[in-house]
DNA sequence: ATTATATGGTTACAGATGTAAACAGTACAG
DNA sequence: CTGTACTGTTTACATCTGTAACCATATAAT
């Protein structure tokens, strides 16, 4: 039952942002860190909400007058879906191919190379079993 | 003069793959490979020939009679694009953290894995300079 | 009780996107 | 010539996105 594509569009990636930062939010904190931010209206902040809401990605809970809203996904999954739909779209599935793509112009710090053979050689690993 | 931020939508994409799989192409070229593909009618595919051409991704050529397309920004340009776009956006610039997550689900190819390695090992000779 | 505030909901509206019909020019079959 | 088949251009239209004004209700201040 774990709704599957939801898919957000830039503005309500932002939303989730903030609410993936902490969590549940009330209404005004939300729109105040959305004002800081992005410089977005109260009723701007509001309407992604609810749009937010009708899809699904958030949920509001009316304690007394307050409304709270905090997320149904969790930002991990949206990434996922996000990495996958690029590399099958754009790479054919292949990682190396985006890898070799991302590294062309800009090289990689050292913790970052030690981190990437750290992930491989525990693939590795598990491909043995 | 490189039009950098040329952003593609989705359907834009696939007229994109028709050409750089190919180019140039005529008109009706084009028409029957999304029709194949993606079961477009004619002036859908003629008008996204156009915005493409507005945009400045597509050159049309009009010579004689038939106008033939081709793209005017090479794949693996728009490719890095869209790769650089997600990794800023939702992985904070880290590669790592995007391999990690999508290797999580799915483990990768030996074949794939050796490809890696390869990728990080130049990488760190490079950054021997 | 009356008004100013804060909060959430409803409506609006322009520009982007997907999808396509309608239209116009030309070339070829009859 | 005259209608039929192509080719490319204009116009259309519903839905989605970004952005926000407007409205209703409850609460607080006077």
């Amino acid at each position: 039952m774990n709704e599957k594509h939801i898919s957000l569009t830039e503005a309500e990636w932002t939303v989730m942002e903030c609410l993936w930062e902490k969590s549940p939010r009330t209404g005004r904190e939300t729109v105040a860190w959305l004002d800081q931010k992005m410089g977005w209206t109260r009723s701007t902040t509001l309407t992604m909400l609810r749009r937010l809401e009708a899809k699904g990605a958030v949920a509001g809970d009316t304690e007394g007058e307050l409304k709270t809203f905090r997320p149904m996904i969790a930002r991990e999954e949206v990434a996922v879906q996000e990495a996958e739909n690029l590399l099958d779209r754009v790479y054919k599935g292949s990682l190396s191919l985006l890898v070799s793509s991302l590294t062309k112009k800009q090289s990689l710090r050292q913790s970052e190379i030690d981190e990437l053979y750290a992930i491989l050689r525990e693939m590795e690993v598990k491909n043995h079993d």
